[in-house]
DNA sequence: GTCTATAGCTGGATAGAC
DNA sequence: GTCTATCCAGCTATAGAC
């Protein structure tokens, strides 16, 4: 990607946005940020809320392809999570403000996103087909009895709860940010355990 | 508590501030909301930051207590963690965006909030206690081998992120909201089960 | 205590020179 | 394309009548 000024401004837009959300974003933090002009943002993107909607997009797209790729091809239920496990804890390690942003801008309903996004994604995870698999391998006896919906929501809960709510943890809990992070480290190991314990009949 | 100006304004400041965070809440917003006028939430409560750290404290104190009257007495870990779940699955239903807000705002750094909560909550958890008994029945081989920062992360992630999570998730997987919440109705159970089985050895 | 009116500022957006 | 200067709406906060 060649560094050009629209591509300094949404790198710029990005980082705030996720780190403040949009109510609590300034056009002049992210004009700071990409070291130019207040007068440039609306010269590239016109509006706070084009901007915006521009940084959501990408995003989700950084979300929502990643479950398609975990959940397709044919490993069995407990590998497929694993791919999930793995992969989005990984890219949450690398973005850690991007799950909450996602969450309370959504919250708000600033953004009627299904309709766009399923369309200009190359990749939508295919639900009613993992939610079979999971159902048939119940009934085969391989994996315990659980509503699949339950199941996906005890993994991604697992998954993304850390991370959103590391700064009350570390506050409650009293450990040091440092500490937290390096405990971090196995997480993924640690769900993918917990799970297969759950899971194995 | 009697319907004073004062009480309804700050019930008022609650819905309004819980729904939208700091930065999207608007004082006449929460004027209207009270059925009143923008002058006076200033001649009880000062200014909007003074207003909103009433409203963010009593959130916390909804919430901190609960942990401590389910992890103190003498239930095994299991029977204390059961008792989280149920109380924080609970809370939340009737309060579906207070988690968010506390997530959200204090990944913000508004508050300082650990100095102020600890000393002013009548109750607070005492969590080196409760590892440590997570760590004496992992060693008679009670439960399986999880360490305690982990096993409360995953508690916690199944309880909380579902309610969080519900927008995007309607959205992703396309069911309706109102689907979605009959199906939160075992939340609690749901979670217990899954939990009960990952910890037995 | 409660209201209306308004001050004062912040922040998104635009005009216009270069 | 990039900048400076400026407009104007919307917001917090206050003054002052009742």
């Amino acid at each position: 990607m060649p560094e050009t000024t629209e591509t300094t401004i949404l790198a710029a837009a990005k980082k705030v946005f996720i780190k403040k959300g949009y109510a609590g974003a300034r056009m002049q933090a992210i004009a700071d940020e990409a070291g130019i002009n207040k007068a440039m943002l609306h010269y590239y993107y016109r509006s706070k809320e084009k901007l915006f909607r521009v940084v959501f997009e990408q995003a989700m797209m950084g979300l929502i392809p990643k479950l398609d790729e975990a959940l397709s091809g044919n490993g069995s239920v407990v590998e497929k999570l694993e791919k999930v496990v793995r992969a989005y804890v990984a890219h949450i390690q690398e973005n850690e403000h991007l799950p909450l942003f996602v969450l309370h801008e959504i919250a708000q309903n600033r953004i009627e996103f299904i309709a766009s996004m399923k369309s200009k994604a190359a990749r939508f995870p295919n639900f009613p087909q993992f939610f079979m698999q999971i159902i048939q391998e119940q009934e085969a006896g391989k994996i315990r009895a659980i509503l699949p919906v339950h199941l996906l929501l005890n993994i991604l809960g697992m998954v993304v709860f850390p991370f959103i709510a590391k700064p009350v943890f570390c506050n409650v809990i009293e450990i040091p940010e440092a500490d937290f992070d390096s405990l971090m480290k196995d997480r993924a190991d640690v769900i993918v355990d917990f799970m297969k314990n759950a899971l194995t009949p």
